[in-house]
DNA sequence: CCCTATTCTTAACACGTGTAAAAAACGTCT
DNA sequence: AGACGTTTTTTACACGTGTTAAGAATAGGG
């Protein structure tokens, strides 16, 4: 059990009786050493307990193997399939995932940046903060590393790969399920903590003047601390249903998060969304939240893309860290929303 | 804005007129290096572009300033509250996090582990994957490392240190509140993913043998790909309701997860938890996910304190990783976990 | 057994910064 | 002006591995 423990690569050149260079190319690439070599090398590994050290191996090296993902908060389930689905797109493409969460603040965002920086990351894939990070941060990034964002984006940063939803034909395709099949629907807003919450605003109100409505928006102002969608919900639609209000509406919901608080606002009022089937009471989202098939009732919603994006903007890093020159054609994906008709609209 | 990038202390040293070693105390602790320099220095920083590398600061250092977390997986809130408090912690006391998320992998869980001691991190929190993970995993990274388990743990394996639930004080909490207010619970478990699922079923078992009373644990058998617990809850309860079973018990679910998929399965078969307030069917869960409060009707749960359990565990690191030999003192704590009594039970 | 192609070893320098010792510069006080 | 304490510069080596160039060893073919 007790191996003698080897701390460096010379030590245990001298354990085993192979040259370092030829243990240096064993780690990096077995196939680059011969067969009987490999086998001498395997075997002698198995008598001690040997660690390559990390910062040694990638100091000069011209990559790392690692790419660097920002992404803005932890409690919220879309951001860690998010998270999940570019962990595995990277692990399949041989890749080392450094993940830093910004946690809502700008200057741990901006602190993450220059981690990667100073960790030389062949590449990062970030998913901005929202209205209030600091755009420099993201064009230094961008000027310096092989950069995608993704999820959302700020209205004034140019020339910056992108991988997102498209909100028009999301938001547009869910506004006008509402309208064809019940009335036409009121937007609950989220807080504008991110560059996707007026993006779907701004599709609502496309759509809606497209079909020759008035668009109505409500809950723009935040009743709550950021990040707390459903709360925000419940209090935005527990102020209005107290009036009397939307009681017979459409409404569809920014997010998924804030649809939950607004279920359970009409569960308070004594409100059953989406019972009477084409009129009446209803509440609509956006994400396809992983919990929206369990609620009561279970939540109608437009679902992106994760795996895809996720795989999108690894996919396009990739692209972009195997060319020399960065000849910065910029790239915008936009991936569909799929409609998830359930109970609640 | 064209910042000239420097990549190199030699060059800042030439650069700005200051020696390279203190430029080197300076980016380490600018107190160390008198007033004057360190105005000279701050100005030149200004004029140009430089970030220190992170690996060759960190490679002759004794202590890297970093933490590595390893959590099993990504999907469920209560492991994100958990990674965000442990992350503030550390931030506080001036530590880098790194995450490593296993994906229900134990391979990838035992590739994380080596990438810790490749990096020399100071020292290492774990929440440990489950029953199919690699123990030896956790007894290497013990005994190499300043380490700490924390949320579930091995029954197997002594001498490290803990931090979590007590699972026989909320477990027992819940189960007397049941059997107290409405009727003994049965308790729906969880597939046996990770530790706490047996803690927890054996919380109950002994709760309501100290009470005189037959406990009756279903769900055992996983209907389910393991990380659903929704979809668990849902199927198990789908397939007792149907039969007519359970529909005026209290059931006591594993965890809130499970217990939202109960909820679903109850609102299915057109049954209302909670309704008769002290009779009747009622579901109550175990840990107070973020979502609990929200759902309909709001769940009643036992809350853990992930808070507490996060600082301590860090806490419990770094008195670790301050004195220099292991005195091997195994410490655990345990915290203890708050009723939230609402509408479901 | 010799020849050649492959693979290895040896030796050396490189990466960018930490760190230590000695010498030089600086500031302050008398 | 002289003396002393502080801070800086100079110089050198260290961390652990990547990488190269030269020479040595090995294998396979005739």
């Amino acid at each position: 059990m007790a191996k003698p423990e080897i701390h460096t690569m010379e030590e245990l050149s001298a354990a085993i009786g192979v040259s370092r260079p030829t243990l240096s190319r064993y780690f990096q690439d077995p196939t680059k050493v011969s067969k009987s070599s490999v086998e001498r090398i395997r075997r002698g590994l198995e008598q001690v307990e040997y660690i390559p050290n990390f910062f040694a191996t990638r100091m000069n090296r011209k990559t790392t193997g690692m790419i660097g993902v920002i992404i803005p908060y932890l409690n919220d389930l879309f951001f860690t399939r998010l998270l999940e689905s570019i962990e595995r797109a990277a692990m399949r493409a041989g890749y080392t995932v450094i993940t830093q969460c910004s946690h809502s603040d700008p200057e741990i965002e901006a602190r993450a940046a220059e981690t990667f920086l100073s960790m030389n990351v062949d590449g990062a894939v970030v998913a901005p903060l929202g209205n209030h990070s600091d755009l420099n941060v993201y064009e230094r990034l961008n000027s310096r590393l092989p950069f995608v964002l993704m999820d959302s984006r700020p209205a004034r940063l140019s020339g910056v790969d992108f991988v997102g939803t498209d909100h028009v034909q999301s938001t547009g395709l869910i506004t006008e399920y509402l309208t064809r099949v019940g009335g036409p629907p009121v937007f609950l807003a989220m807080p504008r903590v991110n560059f996707n919450a007026l993006e779907r605003e701004m599709a609502y109100t496309s759509k809606m003047e497209e079909l020759g409505l008035e668009p109505t928006i409500i809950g723009m102002e935040s009743l709550n601390a950021e990040g707390h969608f459903e709360a925000h919900g419940l209090a935005v639609l527990d102020h209005y249903f107290s009036k009397g209000d939307f009681i017979n509406a459409s409404i569809l919901c920014a997010n998924d998060r804030v649809a939950i608080g607004a279920l359970r606002a009409a569960a308070q009022h004594g409100l059953e969304p989406g019972t009477l089937r084409r009129g009446g009471l209803r509440i609509a989202g956006h994400d396809d939240y992983p919990l929206s098939e369990f609620m009561i009732p279970t939540l109608t919603t437009v679902a992106q893309n994760v795996q895809a994006i996720g795989q999108a903007a690894v996919d396009r890093l990739i692209e972009k860290l195997r060319v020399e020159k960065p000849q910065s054609n910029q790239t915008v994906q936009l991936m569909d929303g799929v409609l998830k008709v359930r109970q609640s609209a």
